[in-house]
DNA sequence: CTTGCGCTGTGACGCACGGCACAGACACCG
DNA sequence: CGGTGTCTGTGCCGTGCGTCACAGCGCAAG
């Protein structure tokens, strides 16, 4: 069930003294900010937003993880990123009020809050470093899609996909364990299901990785990026 | 031969007004940026900046075009935009210092104006409705580079040719003629040169094109659209 | 005029990848 | 227990498209 408004405003005030964007903000300016926001919660498996539709609005999450993702011809879908607590999104149609660029789901329960366009703007327009800095991040942004539009269209699947893997790092000691499912790595790496399959099996015939309860566990990471840099 | 240095100035102040992101600030500010812009030219054909080379500038184009491209594997290059005077390029890394994210190359003899990243991000940080409408323009390229990755990954070469073919308008009455090569158009749209003209010959026979004189003449642009749409 | 070069036009070949079809493993549930 | 759903593992086929190879053509330079 949801936190009270108190919780989540003492939490979110928390999380956005971390978040980088606000980093560079004084107490007073993040305190302010925090006073505008509102906090929404969503059950495992809701939509949030969808491509297309208005909405002016930024979030931060609070709890939980927040998958981004573009729907393409034919039912498919690119996994873009799963966000966790202290990740912003829904900037750019927030910034230039134009229509949501991409969906937002909620994979686990989650908890937000939301920033309306109308309380931000003016807000920026008297704190010209929290400009500069939501700017270094929509060139962040710019890079990695331009990374991510090149790596589509020129490398083939395989590339593709120990690119995907290498973007997880090992939690704790021993090799990288991953939870997630083929379909999904598929919608990551732009592939499909089957032929991430055939690429995984190859790899653990290889020893490279292994597959095992339904994880996928990175044992020669450095022969994955060694694919990656002959390119 | 180049300018004198007063003449581009002037043309500069001209274009600065004209071009979006100053056309929000006041004279007074404008002729502020206009004196720490340096002016530089370049012979046809000449590189202007490469990716990843450092560089804190972004520049202005005041006389000519300015090809901007991704180098990508094996020697070839996606062709991202052609620039006309007025237009701007790199922003990216004299907004955040880091490298250059593309190459530039005059593709005419070019007359720019170069503004450094140390005269602009005070004059910014003094300028919040500078600030926003140039957050404005990132998203704009956001949006952009993200249709373009989808287009590439996820539409087959005539849908993308289509969709190239249409950002040209008809310039004047009667039907657009475009004088790109064909290999121009392979890398725009990330096809090879011999696929693109086998399907420009195609739609020549079904008299949706026609070539002629290294002229590519669009008579039926709707049955392009049409071809983009029913995607 | 001849030579060479850049662009265009085509045919042949190979392959990576997508799509379909189906089988087995495991979990959850009535 | 059997039924249903999700995830995995594989074989097969079709095909879009990249690659190579080569021919014709117009233009500029020598």
């Amino acid at each position: 069930k949801a936190m009270t408004n108190g919780a989540m405003a003492e939490r979110g005030r928390k999380l956005l003294e971390k978040c980088a964007l606000f980093s560079v903000m004084h107490e007073q300016g993040r305190r302010e900010l925090v006073s505008h926001a509102r906090p929404r919660s969503f059950a495992a498996g809701e939509p949030i937003c969808h491509v297309g539709e208005p909405g002016q609005s930024m979030m931060a999450v609070v709890v939980g993880t927040v998958r981004i993702s573009l729907p393409t011809t034919k039912g498919r879908e690119i996994i873009l990123a799963d966000l966790l607590a202290g990740e912003l999104f829904g900037e750019i149609a927030m910034l230039d009020g134009k229509p949501r660029s991409a969906n937002a789901t909620a994979l686990t329960k989650c908890e937000l809050l939301v920033l309306e366009r109308r309380d931000i703007i003016p807000f920026l327009e008297r704190n010209p470093a929290a400009c500069l800095k939501l700017m270094e991040m929509l060139c962040a942004r710019i890079r990695r899609s331009d990374e991510r539009m090149s790596d589509i269209a020129f490398f083939d699947l395989p590339t593709r996909i120990a690119k995907t893997l290498l973007l997880f790092p090992a939690r704790g000691p021993g090799p990288a364990k991953l939870s997630l499912t083929q379909s999904e790595l598929a919608d990551m790496c732009g592939g499909t299901r089957e032929n991430v399959n055939r690429c995984l099996r190859e790899w653990q015939r290889r020893g490279i990785v292994e597959l095992r309860d339904r994880l996928t566990i990175i044992h020669k990471p450095e022969v994955l990026r060694e694919l990656v840099d002959i390119i």
